[in-house]
DNA sequence: GAAAAATCCTAGCAAATTACTAGGATTTAA
DNA sequence: TTAAATCCTAGTAATTTGCTAGGATTTTTC
């Protein structure tokens, strides 16, 4: 019932690409630097970022990512969908018709893990990766403010 | 991002308890023939619904396990935290002041992954036994209905 | 008092998953 | 041509999950 380091580290190193590619394009290893996560690890994670049209890549030399769409239509809940797979936390639900549950109109558990899958979903798409740039760049302003080290 | 089997088969049979129990305590054998889940294996998960205080067991031939309090005095949340441990997606919130955690007032994840986890908590609150309960008997009587058996 | 039916307690262990590490191939700017 | 970057595929140690196993203890029933 957690969030994997791919969903951690992967939303950690999208608001940093999200704060620093407006100029130039941002290589894994400049983002992996600041947020203190491992190179070759990160390039995995952008890999399924990519993949999931969430940001552009350029190669070669000065190259990196970039975003593939404003910060604003990409919410929390694609990023971590692109990272972690689906975020159901039961794969049977009501909206599965696999044939492979037994149980079909007899089973009730399915009704709570739907009501929990939504309830997940509708939470990370509330979020944008916008509001969470610009919290960063409100926080960074403030005096007793840190680097984001956390989540490890 | 999955929930176990711990807390799949765990609510399964705690529902099961509920319907069986009125009469006479239900044996842990009894609950995992009609559940089809490992006799030896949910023994260990009805220890932890014993010592979140959620069931009661009397020992020796005769005994089994009833519940501790009304059905509708436990929440689907309870049963779930009991077997589960926390429902955190994700340890460090705004609300946990870990010193392990340096990035302090600058981390921004963290107020997401505080709102997963209200979402979560606030929607398994939300069930309780009761229902379940009051649901599974109006599928059973329905012509088309079958067994419990998903979700294995 | 003995046997049977039940919970209680602790340990072990195979399979799956997670969190990386490693070695290169390819592309492109300078 | 070289250096800086992404791309691609494999391997692997550590952790977690999902059980199995062996017995000790308690209580009812005959």
């Amino acid at each position: 019932m957690k969030i994997s380091t791919k969903g951690r580290y992967g939303l950690r190193a999208l608001i940093d690409l999200a704060q620093y590619s407006e100029i130039e394009p941002v290589s894994i290893n400049s983002i992996a630097m600041r947020q203190g996560i491992s190179e070759r690890y990160l390039e995995q994670l952008m890999t399924l970022l990519k993949k999931a049209g969430l940001i552009k890549s350029i190669r070669g030399a000065g190259g990196g990512y970039v975003l593939a769409k404003d910060m604003s239509d990409i919410s929390v809940g694609d990023v971590l969908r692109a990272l972690e797979g689906n975020l159901e936390t039961v794969e049977c639900t009501a909206y599965s018709t696999e044939d492979s549950c037994e149980a079909a109109g007899g089973c009730v558990t399915k009704y709570v893990w739907q009501r929990i899958n939504e309830s997940i979903n509708r939470t990370v798409d509330e979020i944008n990766l916008k509001q969470l740039v610009d919290e960063s760049k409100s926080v960074k302003n403030h005096p007793s403010s840190e680097q984001m080290k956390c989540n490890k």
